[in-house]
DNA sequence: GTACATTTTGCAAACGTTTGCGGAAAAATT
DNA sequence: AATTTTTCCGCAAACGTTTGCAAAATGTAC
């Protein structure tokens, strides 16, 4: 079947094109006979506007482009989800597409985006990007960008992240406030500026303010090297009473040694983490957080977007704050 | 900055705007001479087609529509994740939006995915979708549509799934070889006909294999449901040495439950779920699974996509066979 | 009945491509 | 030198909309 198109129904009416196209959108010249008219028929013929046509015609595309490293990563999910909520009450569509922390695609993907003319991009940085003269490329297109969660250093661009300095501190705070003497603060790769903030962070406020307590720590790129790396120094050296995990993926190793040894949580050791919640609420006892809300982060994310549209350009850091989640790992 | 175009390429060029267009395709009636300018030119002025432009010449859109009823869960998340590559491979992108399980959602996005003249879609049905009206309407626009997960019972539409039987009856082969005397086993919202096979299937087996096993079957609706199922019929009851759950929703009830009464897996109790492999991988020793991997049928579903729309119409329903995964649960 | 204001509608161009067809120029064949 | 063939390129229409402007149709006031 043949998609119903205005020139079908304004031949089906006797009417101009331009007639009923007006009519669809209760055009004041529009007589509301005519215009009752009009949108019987279009319902009857399931008439549906093309969009091709209109953003040819407007030149203004209706869709998001979302670049994330992986689809299949919860906060990531939790993101998508925010903005896709938002997008759809705003009238907006999204294209998502990955870069598996891949430069190339990276580009690749910018590019379907040039081509489909998206009216805006979300995007979170691959682990290793440098050269952000393709984001620049969008600019110049008058596309706003804005980024998330890995975030260029520039501050020429529009930005929302985590307060990962916050949220380090209210872990150490909690740290603190445990008693903790010997802890072991695990974190992700140290090429990536979010771990140098958060460690930073973490770092200083525990010098600062329990210069006593003895701390060890670690950077770690994936589960299986957090488990590896916690046994080790959970068997030879003198006993932590707390484990600090950066990341979901990080807590997810350290949890399976401490499974494995048969460690009591919190008795034996405590255990705090900064994540969305998910991972931290598989456990019994369930273990302590700092939150970091992906999904606050995409609300926030598309607040900004909305902003670059409407009233120009927004230049600016916005982040997302932390707070702690009580679970009974501490 | 405004976009380049065939129009202003043809313009520097001295050229007609046709003659820039096939240039640029390496079309055989253009001489090289020429298109070696053309193409310089374009990139020197990183010349984009307009996507739009070209479906409304062409009528067809290169884009896939993706429904789900939520993007942020393990499995959907690897589906999504498979049919983006082999989109990207195939010159598509994709457009997902989520239902979350609501079929008004459901009916806006198709709506969505028509105006934006979509290829083609692929949807997992809402939870307690009914009527199918608004899938036929794509079909009566050509618009190939194929199911995955949660799909249609009529054999008229295009499928793929899990082998829901098959994971079952795997499941239950490895419980009776375990010499599992009585099991607990969960299953999922007993409305879903996932549920219903797989424990139809399940408990068949079991009767005709294992007649003397005692089997205990109980449908709970959300993690929190399972762990306190799991609770009270292990404490009241006769122990149980074996428990099966069909989803990994139910499969982190039990384990809360397990790690908080500190049952031993798997001595005291053995534990086999089916899973796409990531929760089972965050308990020690890892849980035994079936595997149902999402990643495989977003493969097999794009295989199903393209053959549909390059051939016609292949009704049929696949199915993704599975496979048992050794944990250190059993 | 004339003149004017108001309401309602239609014309036509434009958005950026693709593509069938026709034609000029160049090359090859008599 | 006349012809056919081949190579290369441009014209123009079409895809489905939106929108400024002009033109009917209707209404109002004298």
């Amino acid at each position: 079947m043949t998609n119903t198109t205005l020139k079908l129904l304004a031949q089906q009416l006797q009417l101009s094109i331009s007639t009923v196209s007006r009519a669809l959108k209760d055009h004041p010249d529009i007589s509301t006979a005519t215009k009752e008219k009009v949108h019987a028929l279009a319902n009857s013929l399931d008439y549906e506007p093309n969009a091709y046509a209109i953003q040819l015609r407007t030149q203004s595309s209706k869709i998001f482009g979302v670049i994330v490293p992986a689809i299949a990563n919860l906060f990531y999910d939790s993101f998508i989800a925010a903005i896709e909520e938002e997008s759809r009450k705003n009238g907006y569509a999204l294209m998502i597409l990955q870069s598996s922390n891949n430069p190339e695609n990276e580009l690749n993907n910018l590019k379907i985006f040039r081509q489909n003319r998206v009216s805006g991009v979300f995007a979170c940085l691959s682990a290793h990007t440098q050269n952000l003269d393709v984001y620049e490329k969008m600019s110049e297109r008058d596309i706003p960008v804005v980024f998330f969660d890995i975030v260029p250093k520039e501050n020429k661009y529009t930005k929302v992240r985590m307060a990962d300095e916050r949220c380090a501190i209210i872990a150490a705070e909690n740290i603190i406030q445990r008693g903790a003497k010997r802890v072991l603060a695990l974190f992700g790769d140290p090429a990536l500026s979010i771990s140098q903030k958060r460690k930073l962070a973490f770092q200083q406020f525990m010098e600062k303010y329990a210069p006593k307590t003895h701390c060890t720590y670690l950077h770690t790129n994936s589960s299986a090297e957090a488990e590896v790396a916690f046994k080790k120094h959970f068997e030879k050296t003198q006993k932590f009473d707390t484990v600090f995990a950066m990341t979901d993926e990080i807590l997810i190793g350290v949890m399976k040694s401490i499974q494995a040894l048969n460690i009591k949580v919190p008795n034996e050791i405590g255990v705090i983490s900064i994540s969305n919640g998910f991972i931290p609420s598989l456990y019994h006892p369930n273990i302590s957080y700092v939150e970091t809300s992906g999904y606050e982060l995409g609300k926030l994310a598309f607040v900004q977007m909305l902003a670059n549209i409407k009233g120009g350009k927004t230049l600016s850091e916005l982040t997302v704050d932390a707070k702690f989640v009580e679970g009974g790992s501490m």
